[in-house]
DNA sequence: CAGTGAGCGAGCTTCCGCTTGACTT
């Protein structure tokens, strides 16, 4: 075979990290050059132990990979038919260690293997690293290894302690104990927080003699603590005179965003197109693997000079020469590492993209940032107009803005943040000058409440943690589904409450006093902590306040650096904060009891006895009795949508009324319980899930028969064809399409074979097939 | 996920950062 050949015969290995970037690199280089790639890391600590010789210097004991072994050996066999390795792996901390776990589970010479990097896909950039191969730096492969090092003693230390103080099969760690910390102390400021209003005073104006000019609205300076004083004083306006005090004109520009990096790319994507952050990543990842766009997990917003000069060329022909302004971006955020360029399009003049919406949106959206990156600033004209009022001390202040040049405006603007800042609203002003006298139109003092902070988006939260450095491009979202996935954090929308605003307003000289009513508090998508993500964080600044500090991993971050710098030696820097960490582990293994965040609710009218709520094996739990008393105490678990912290002790005991038998149907008892998946009806040894329509504390023997009925209903929709001659054997309707059932065992069926037409024997001859066999889950979660 | 929470005890869970597939009943 051609490529087989070609394999062998080649002088030259280059190994890369990513696939994609090995096929385009491929396309630069002669012949002579086979380009594979190691698909990121090749060595890691064995997951199911510690790995780490604490007794030993903090020795890692490193492996290749489980997944990788094939690719290793592949890539090994490859390594010994030719000259020279290149070891081109990112050049950052990781990719280093990469080059250096390739060296050693390759076994390769030093005279034949040499390191090479770039920064930028681009031929130029390529051949001059060929031009200029260094070694491998052992300083900072051992900064590398420190970082592991840490993290794996974190994690593996802290989270079996949670098993054994709050709940089996938690996790904790550097970067995801922040980000819990981060959205729990997000939201008890939220409940602290207590919304004050005052009343702005807004005026509509038009200019006295041009009853067509443009009318527009202006702001009184100064805003009320009360409906009275409010109200005070737009009694005092009827019949006053308004005049300009003073008009100021000032030039202003705005400049554009820097291209894109994968936490800005989230962000945007989040806000604009709705996307979530693993979504937005997957969208990437196949924009990348398609050619479109450059590399998606990146923390740098810089652009190779050929990007620049194409973005160049694009824009003059698209907009004009005035429309261009090449800029050098420099990142600002904590821990950059900068191995890649910022994420663009590959080819800046093609401002979209076939392929499915999404792709085609986020493209869009990646073509416009980079284009914009690289355009004039806007230039806008802002007007500052004070209006005296003869009945007040103060101005009205309305503010304008025009914008002369639109420069980047023209194809991308970013969007504005989810804050709690009000919007200074601007408008479109009419010519106006000094003296020039007004007709009020409308005045309205209107009721504005203080708003609390936002909570957390996803992509917001990945901000947060970008700017305190902590996380990189390649895990943000897997941290994000992690958090989620432990069950510390939700992820959620949530309806608001209704409040009423009062008004006064003051129109053809009458005053007349409104509510109006706003929604507040609507939450869409935003993450919320869990009475776990809570009560482990409680944990955790009671005893390792020191690692869940926000500042703890820049600060080792500059250790790191010192071990890169060749300063300092990385197990030392292990043991510094190995011993005391280690001390606190075993200390509060021993001393500290159980943390399960118990507290009492109130007294059981019925038995006099106490009621708690508290987290259990398997959640949040309510209890009657004391664990210490002679008789056992009861439990029961508690709702989706319970929290230990707003439980009442009513709702608590409510609880305690399942199981609960309704009557009979069919000569067997029919029972509602509430169990780990929400509330079922029980009959005959055989569960059915009670929908939210219906209520389990007043369901009624009747509701419960239907409950069972529709399930057995959907249970024979389910049957496409059975067999008389072996019952074992049938033919179901799933979620994904018709699948064949023999004994428990599913099995695909073939694509082109009609699942109502199979015989016995087409059956067995699909269940012979290994083909057919569902493949085994690659997450797979067992007990 | 499978409808528990006593008590005993075996056996399991877990980190962060690089990369893609393979896959869902």
């Amino acid at each position: 075979m051609q490529t087989r050949k070609k394999q062998i015969m080649a002088k030259n290995l280059v190994i890369v990290e990513s696939p994609a970037k090995a096929k385009t690199i491929e396309g630069f280089l002669g012949k002579e050059y086979t380009v594979k790639s190691s698909l990121g890391h090749v060595m890691d600590l064995d997951s199911k132990k510690l790995s780490v010789d604490v007794e030993n210097d903090f020795e890692p004991q490193y492996e290749i990979s489980p997944d990788k072994k094939k690719l290793v050996s592949e890539l090994k066999k490859m390594a010994k038919g030719a000259e020279t390795v290149w070891l081109a792996s990112d050049e950052d901390r990781e990719g280093e260690a990469i080059s250096w776990h390739l060296f050693k589970a390759l076994k390769l010479d030093e005279q034949k293997s040499k390191r090479i990097v770039f920064h930028e896909i681009t031929k130029s950039a390529i051949l001059n690293a060929i031009e200029n191969p260094r070694s491998i730096d052992k300083n900072l492969v051992s900064a590398q290894q420190a970082r592991r090092v840490l993290d794996r003693l974190v994690g593996y230390e802290l989270s079996p302690l949670l098993w054994r103080k709050v709940k089996p099969s938690l996790s904790a760690g550097r970067v995801q104990s922040v980000a819990v910390r981060l959205i729990v102390e997000r939201e008890e400021e939220i409940k602290a927080f207590k919304a004050t209003s005052a009343f702005r005073t807004l005026a509509e104006f038009r200019l006295s003699d041009d009853k067509n000019s443009l009318s527009f609205t202006a702001e009184y300076a100064e805003r009320f603590k009360t409906f009275e004083e409010a109200k005070a004083f737009v009694e005092n306006q009827v019949n006053k005179t308004f005049e300009i005090n003073s008009v100021e004109k000032k030039p202003g520009k705005k400049s554009p965003a820097p291209p894109f990096t994968t936490s800005t790319l989230q962000q945007e994507a989040s806000r604009k197109l709705g996307m979530s952050v693993a979504n937005t990543m997957r969208v990437a990842q196949k924009l990348y693997e398609s050619g479109r766009i450059t590399y998606m997990r990146t923390d740098s917003v810089n652009l190779s000079g050929q990007a620049i000069a194409a973005a160049k060329e694009e824009i003059e022909s698209l907009f004009g020469k005035e429309y261009v302004k090449i800029r050098k971006y420099k990142t600002k955020s904590k821990g950059a590492q900068e191995a890649h360029e910022a994420i663009r399009p590959t080819y800046l003049n093609r401002p979209s993209i076939s392929g499915s919406r999404e792709e085609e949106r986020l493209y869009e959206l990646i073509w416009k940032r980079a284009i914009a990156s690289q355009m004039s600033d806007a230039i806008l004209e802002k007007t500052n107009v004070k209006i005296k009022s003869s009945g007040a001390d103060k101005m009205f202040v309305a503010n304008g803005e025009v914008i002369r040049f639109d420069g980047f405006i023209k194809v991308y603007r970013e969007s504005t943040e989810d804050t709690n800042e009000e919007k200074q609203a601007t408008s479109m002003l009419p010519p106006l000058a000094k003296g020039d006298s007004l007709n009020l139109l409308e005045m309205k003092s209107v009721e504005t409440f203080t708003r609390h902070l936002p909570r957390y988006t996803e992509a917001s939260l990945v901000r947060k943690m970008e700017e305190l450095g902590i996380g990189r491009p390649s895990t943000y979202a897997p941290t994000i589904s992690t958090i989620q996935r432990r069950g510390y954090v939700v992820k959620e929308s949530r309806p608001g409450d209704k409040r009423t605003i009062r008004n006064i307003i003051l129109k053809d000289g009458k005053i007349e006093e409104k509510n109006t009513h706003e929604n507040t508090g609507n939450e869409k998508a935003k993450l919320f902590p869990t009475d776990i993500g809570v009560l482990v964080n409680r944990f955790l600044l009671q005893h390792f306040d020191n690692i869940i500090n926000y500042n703890f991993t820049s600060n080792v971050e500059k250790e790191f650096d010192e071990i890169a710098e060749g300063k300092k030696a990385w197990n030392h820097i292990i043991k510094e904060f190995y011993g005391p960490f280690h001390e606190k582990v075993q200390d509060t293994m021993k001393n500290s009891g159980k943390f399960s965040g118990e507290k009492l609710l109130g007294k059981d009218p019925k038995s006099g006895k106490n009621v708690y709520v508290k987290i259990g094996r398997y959640g949040a739990i309510a209890q009657i009795g004391d664990t210490d008393s002679e008789e056992k105490p009861r439990f029961a678990g508690l709702q989706k949508g319970q929290s230990l912290e707003t439980i009442t002790l009513a709702e608590a005991l409510k609880l305690f009324e399942f199981p609960r038998s309704i009557g009979q149907y069919e000569n067997e008892e029919v029972t509602v319980a509430i169990g780990r998946f929400g509330p079922y009806v029980k009959h005959n040894k055989l569960f059915f899930s009670i929908k939210k329509e219906y209520n389990p504390a007043s369901l009624t023997l009747e509701e419960a028969i239907r409950i069972i009925e529709d399930k057995r209903k959907a249970e024979r929709e389910k049957l496409i064809r059975s067999y008389e001659k072996d019952p074992d054997v049938q033919v179901l309707n799933g979620r994904w399409g018709p699948y064949l059932v023999i004994k428990k065992q599913n099995y695909k069926i073939p694509k082109g074979m009609d699942a109502a037409s199979l015989t016995l024997e087409d059956c067995y001859a699909i269940a012979k097939d290994p083909k057919n066999m569902p493949k085994k889950r690659y997450v797979k979660k067992k007990k």
